[in-house]
DNA sequence: GATCAATATTAGACTACACTAATATTAGCG
DNA sequence: CGCTAATATTAGTGTAGTCTAATATTGATC
């Protein structure tokens, strides 16, 4: 699945914020996003699911707890695509952003 | 409407994909569109208002023609958005880097 | 000013997807 | 073991969003 489609989702979106800041229990993930969405747990547990199958949370268990991590890899995939827009909002990157920027890319694609 | 909505859908950033390119007519992005999706002009000019709208791009007169060019404002958004987990993929961030990417965020607030 | 070319708009149909409600699974604990 | 807590799954429903088909608008050309 396209991770813009995944991130098109705003309950996805804030899961993933959440789970920027650390690891969190589905538990934790439920609380938040009950709260701000009032949506059902059964909801929360699907999207987990998606985040998970198209790979962008990875899950561990703990007793009977579910947790949660981010998995940066489709995420950067986004930041990857916007590479071709970059140009726009830093028109002159110099010399030394630009060695930058380089290594970041090279670094890409060799891991 | 949010930036990832409108990214959601790969019509739409195929559009996009081409204005990075440079600015291009109604009629080039429904020819590109039409032969890579086999949809109908109506929905080229759909997606492309869309854009408009949600400020993705913009567009000027040609005569009869109409010249759509990208807005990055709203691309931003979304590079803002992942400032959150580079940290991910940047585990460690030199000096160097550090100061451009301040730099960077800097300017985005003043603008 | 009729006609053609380029593009936009509208109305309605179809589909994908996120939701709820109900139920299943699994681990820990007395 | 039976019970509870934490989480996942399934089936079914409603709706948002994208599409087609048809039509409208606008500018250029003769």
């Amino acid at each position: 699945m396209d991770a813009f489609d995944i991130l098109g989702d705003p309950v996805r979106r804030r899961i993933l914020e959440l789970l920027a800041t650390g690891e969190h229990s589905s538990g934790d993930v439920v609380a938040v996003v009950q709260r701000e969405f009032g949506i059902t747990q059964s909801a929360v547990s699907q999207q987990l699911r998606i985040l998970r199958d198209a790979g962008f949370a990875s899950v561990r268990a703990d007793g009977t707890r579910r947790i949660y991590a981010v998995e940066p890899g489709r995420l950067r995939e986004v930041d990857d695509w916007l590479d071709r827009f970059r140009a726009f909002w830093l028109p002159r990157l110099d010399a030394l952003a630009t060695e930058v920027a380089r290594g970041k890319r090279k670094r890409r694609r060799q891991e």
